[in-house]
DNA sequence: ACAAAAAAGTCTCATATGAGACTAAATGAA
DNA sequence: TTCATTTAGTCTCATATGAGACTTTTTTGT
């Protein structure tokens, strides 16, 4: 069993320990989530992603989508055509540019995120009940700089 | 402009704040940088995983890489069955039972792995800029404790 | 004013990835 | 001890995803 417990220090024996552990924990939350969700729903994850942002910002573009998710295009593409052929969105030109759509939220598309949202924020609380409050507020504020600081160091170097 | 600063705000806004986060910190970590190392050496995610993993510790077995990493087993065992065909890894029975086979680096192996982590590790450098020394240690440690805690919920529920 | 470059979205093709089936070995229950 | 169940790893098939090409529109540079 010393092996076993060897690779359990992984987590911080990787030249990349925060990476690498940032990794290992989506790796079982998002994941498993993800493709339980497809499974279940049917549903991509842009297209799982694409609904949860337009259930918070009416009206964006699939280009405003790609770069505030880090979504590529071509996925986001097939979403946006995909949840239409659903019934999920509908998309109309922006006036102000015709080669971008605003998408919106259909109430059918209301319905399906909110049939795998409430599970989700379940999940989301069963990872983080290991922390206290003050702890959660915590990697809330860290994770909330690092996430402003994205496009600083995102574009620098893709490896 | 208000629609695109609105979306910025996305990060606090979605019913899964902490979660959405972290999967958009990795999205722009991890994803292009696994994209390029892949365009770059022709490795999968679970083969650049895998050597990450056999770099740290020597002769585990697929399925032990399975359980710490999150990684699904078919595409484990397909990068175990790349990498051997690559000469990165050798493979070896498991003298306690018959079915596991203990994964070993070569020298090549070795060498692949050394030719993308050091700028793996600039890119996390990168990322952690914008935080104190103290913290990312205080990341680190939370991290560290949702890491440790992914046993207790990662199998409850898939969703 | 015009041309070059960039942006937005869609499509095609190639490849990575997941589900499930499979065989063989090991474990657990009766 | 025997049999049912589980585990480890591989394979096949289906589908998601990425790269790059493409058309149209807009922006930028001369």
């Amino acid at each position: 069993m010393k092996e076993q417990d060897g690779l359990k220090h992984i987590l911080d024996g990787t030249a990349i320990p925060t990476a690498y552990k940032i990794g290992y924990v989506l790796n079982f939350f998002r994941e498993p989530s993800f493709r339980a969700i497809e499974a279940e729903l049917g549903l991509t994850r842009p297209e799982i992603v694409l609904l949860i942002a337009l259930n918070f910002r009416e009206g964006i573009t699939a280009a405003e989508f790609c770069e505030f998710s880090g979504h590529l295009k071509a996925g986001v593409s097939r979403a946006v055509i995909q949840l239409e052929k659903k019934g999920c969105i509908t998309r109309s030109p922006d006036p102000s540019d015709n080669r971008r759509q605003r998408l919106h939220l259909t109430e059918n598309g209301k319905a399906l995120y909110e049939s795998y949202i409430p599970r989700l924020q379940l999940r989301e609380q069963a990872m983080l009940s290991c922390l206290s409050k003050p702890e959660r507020a915590q990697l809330n504020k860290l994770l909330q700089k690092l996430a402003d600081h994205v496009p600083r160091w995102s574009s620098a170097s893709e490896l």
